[in-house]
DNA sequence: CCTAGCCTAATTTTT
DNA sequence: TTAGGCTAGG
């Protein structure tokens, strides 16, 4: 019923056998074939099988632009879903551009604030309210290491990690405790306990009356399931629905959509006429959107077969292919092109532009991380100097760890940086602890957020007396929320009594400022207002500009942004309660706020860099083990998504790529040796323009690098080389990974405790015998500076080079 | 209940 | 390297 605005009848003048030609030319104008086809055909179901950099959000955009022109639908009765928020909003602005205001109405989001929005609105058919809050990865890992610990659950080698994982694995396949079960060996007191964790901790999410990230999305399916008519609400009510990036819907959400586009079960009229009946008998149509190059997201559930077998899943369902490149230069999507043909079970596609061959990709070997890292930042201060902007760069890595020593060098060579992702503002602990307390005032079933909060600042309530709390709650069948309010029957001493009486009231005036007890709707300004009171009087605020420890100043700083985001969040919602912001701080991505990165050089994952473009990219750390990430190898797929995802980072690239990577990598205080990456083999050698190549830094090369070596100036204490200027153009280019076999397949070596002093006499298996002058560095680090006695003079990288003292 | 100090474990990617 | 957990002492 709460959708009765919604007119079902379609408006005159268009027909289920598709627009009008010459309704919609402009919206055509500028595409290729392909694209138009995307955007023209109607029908069930269409597949979109987008290259990277093809134009795909141009098409989908201009999809949904035409239906709404041609009054094939109603903005209500579109449903677009993307990764992130951020795709979403970029999407809105630009059907937006192209019809107007008429576009307003139509969802555009991620599923999963697309899933709370349903939720919300239909949270008390099943057991929570409309209150309900939304526990993040974080705060689920606090949940379930709690209950592994109640459980004693390490004792059978179940970690909080293990454990959350697996549950994570089990909701994307729509599994929950009890179908575990059925089908686990409950002889095995492992599984068992496992199915008791599971349980357990589906029944305090219940409790808290919270959805996890994963329930969001599993738990509107079983909604949908358990009552078709909430179902056929939403069924009658989106008539198009168009997933982005479809290669990385898991099996919750392909269920999801699933039951979105089946046509209506009941056939009970709400109003809609004859022609509406009929329209929903055939379901929804259903575009998606994607390319099975790009997905890279199998590890949490993302399932390829959801895009390879769409046309089964949808018989009728046509596909359209574009391959036209728009985005890169030939020599980087032949690059990408090479790679990623080396993926097998793959339909042959290959992407082309006609941009001409632009530049080659600069390759780059450092000694060490920090070489790297200098390296980059010296190309970035070129190119500034040739007049590229820094919000045209990016950096790219596979782990969020590689971001440390780029940001040290990064500063010191003062090039204004952005890091997307990381740590993330959300995770932070002084902003949990902030967000905890509004939690605590918006959804009171939520002990968890009680809890962490409970002794922040401190207030002498440890573990003790949070458990007599909770005990005196039960035995009085009241909430731990609640149960404060009964600060004097708890038997505690007057200190800790006090204490909880004051939290209590705190809590209590909040409450009247964000959820108003007279009904009344408070104004948007309340969250801000509620957040201080919060914060400054439990004494929160008081007692970090008490301490003495510096990270606290930085602390106030960022509760005070946070404060700002609330206003900021009120301007944009005029109507936005404490639940909203809650629901949008909790959903938002790393990638989403990257607007403000303009002006400075971007550093981010392969993983977050998904979906975004640059002029100029720089892949790091393009090593064994780091990227093929050493724990993907023992997975199944693992190598291959490993592949996907370095396809992924060189295809953001327009102009300039580079690769770079370091012969030794730090990891917590030790130094290792690494090795190129096995992908660098894959790209054709005539593609790759070395500044400086594995075989320079190691001396083990060709013969080229080997009359490299000797004209290279020695003596300087730095391990890089110098600054490159203009002068290192003049280099001769080494040439392809394949004059290094030894680099790449085999064993690392490991050199690690050789000791060597000036006067030493060593071999080396290329160079022969010779004689050290000089050791310099420091671990694994140390070079030697060694006086061949056929070769001449080499630097060399003890921990790594093919030597031996004799 | 709190604090300091020692020990150890971990580092993949994230809506 | 560092964050978190654990212990002992106040």
């Amino acid at each position: 019923m709460s959708d009765s605005s919604t007119p079902l009848i379609v408006p005159a003048g268009a027909g289920p056998r598709g627009p009008q030609a010459g309704a919609f030319d402009d919206l055509l104008e500028g595409l290729n074939p392909q694209q138009r086809e995307a955007v023209e055909y109607r029908g069930p179901a269409l597949l979109i099988v987008a290259g990277a950099g093809s134009g795909k959000t141009r098409v989908l955009t201009h999809r949904i632009a035409s239906l709404l022109r041609t009054r094939e639908a109603w903005p209500s009765q579109i449903l677009a879903i993307t990764f992130t928020n951020k795709a979403a909003g970029e999407m809105r602005e630009r059907v937006e551009q192209l019809i107007g205001d008429s576009a307003r109405g139509m969802w555009i989001s991620t599923f999963h604030s697309a899933c709370v929005r349903i939720l919300r609105r239909e949270a008390d058919q099943f057991g929570f309210t409309k209150a309900f809050t939304i526990y993040d990865s974080g705060d689920s890992r606090a949940l379930i290491k709690r209950l592994v610990k109640e459980h004693e659950a390490d004792a059978l080698g179940l970690t909080p990690a293990s454990v959350q994982s697996k549950i994570s694995k089990l909701k994307n396949e729509l599994a929950d405790a009890d179908s575990y079960a059925r089908d686990a060996n409950m002889n095995d007191p492992v599984e068992r306990m496992f199915t008791d964790l599971f349980r357990a901790y589906q029944r305090q999410l219940q409790k808290a009356n919270a959805f996890d990230f994963d329930d969001l999305i599993a738990q509107t399916v079983y909604l949908f399931r358990a009552f078709p008519q909430v179902a056929d609400v939403y069924r009658k009510r989106f008539r198009h629905i168009l997933v982005d990036e479809y290669q990385d819907t898991n099996h919750a959400q392909y269920a999801l959509i699933h039951e979105l586009t089946r046509p209506v079960s009941s056939s009970t009229d709400v109003g809609g006429g004859m022609l509406a009946l009929m329209d929903e008998a055939e379901g929804a149509s259903l575009t998606v959107v994607g390319d099975s190059d790009q997905s890279i997201y199998a590890f949490r559930g993302a399932d390829i077969r959801n895009i390879t077998e769409f046309e089964r899943d949808y018989p009728g369902a046509k596909v359209v292919l574009l391959e036209q490149n728009y985005r890169s230069t030939q020599n980087i999507l032949t690059a990408a092109n090479s790679v990623i043909r080396n993926n097998f079970d793959r339909k042959d596609k290959r992407l082309w532009s006609d941009q001409g061959d632009g530049e080659k990709v600069i390759g780059f070997t450092g000694y060490s991380q920090h070489d790297e890292a200098q390296f980059v930042a010296d190309e970035i201060e070129q190119l500034r100097r040739q007049g590229v902007d820094y919000g045209q760069m990016a950096v790219f890595y596979r782990t969020n760890s590689q971001s440390r020593a780029l940001e040290e060098i990064f500063i010191r060579a003062a090039v204004p940086y952005k890091i997307m992702g990381g740590t993330k503002f959300y995770e932070r602990q002084e902003i949990k602890d902030a967000l905890a307390y509004l939690v605590t005032v918006a959804n009171p079933a939520d002990e968890m957020a009680l809890r962490r909060i409970i002794n922040k600042p401190r207030r002498g309530i440890g573990d003790v007396s949070v458990e007599t709390i909770s005990s005196f709650a039960e035995r009085n069948g009241i909430t731990f929320r609640d149960a404060l309010g009964h600060s004097a029957e708890l038997g505690f001493g007057p200190k800790i009594q006090g204490a909880i009486a004051q939290l209590h009231n705190v809590l209590v005036e909040a409450q009247e400022i964000l959820l108003p007890s007279n009904g009344e709707i408070p104004p948007p300004t309340s969250v801000a207002e509620g957040l201080q009171v919060l914060l400054n009087k439990t004494g929160y605020m008081d007692a970090l500009r008490a301490s003495r420890d510096p990270q606290d100043e930085a602390r106030i700083e960022n509760l005070d942004e946070l404060v700002a985001v609330t206003r900021e969040f009120a301007r944009n919602n005029p109507d936005g309660t404490v639940l909203d912001f809650l629901t949008t701080v909790a959903l938002v991505a790393d990638s989403d706020d990257l607007d403000d990165a303009s002006g400075s050089v971007s550093l981010m994952t392969l993983h977050t860099a998904k979906g975004l473009e640059f002029d100029t990219v720089f892949l790091t750390g393009v090593e064994e083990d780091l990227i093929p990430h050493r724990i993907s190898a023992n997975e199944p797929g693992g190598p291959q998504e490993e592949r996907r995802l370095f396809y992924v980072g060189i295809t953001r690239a327009r102009k300039r790529l580079y690769m770079s990577l370091a012969m030794t990598r730090a990891q917590f205080g030790e130094v290792s040796a690494a090795m190129p990456s096995r992908f660098l083999q894959e790209i054709p050698a005539d593609l790759i323009h070395w500044r400086q190549s594995p075989g320079d830094v190691n001396g083990r090369g060709g013969s080229q690098s080997r009359a490299l070596n000797a004209r290279r100036p020695g003596g300087s204490d730095r391990w890089g080389v110098k600054p490159l200027g203009p002068s290192s153009s003049l280099k001769p280019k080494s040439t392809a990974m394949d004059k290094f076999p030894g680099l790449v397949t085999n064993k690392v070596r490991d050199n690690g405790d050789l000791e060597l002093a000036a006067g030493d006499r060593i071999r080396h298996d290329d160079f022969g015998e010779g004689r050290v002058d000089a050791v310099t560095g420091e671990g694994a680090k140390r070079i030697a500076h060694v006086r061949f006695d056929t070769a001449g003079p080499k630097k060399l990288l003890i921990k790594i080079a093919p030597i031996a003292k004799l």
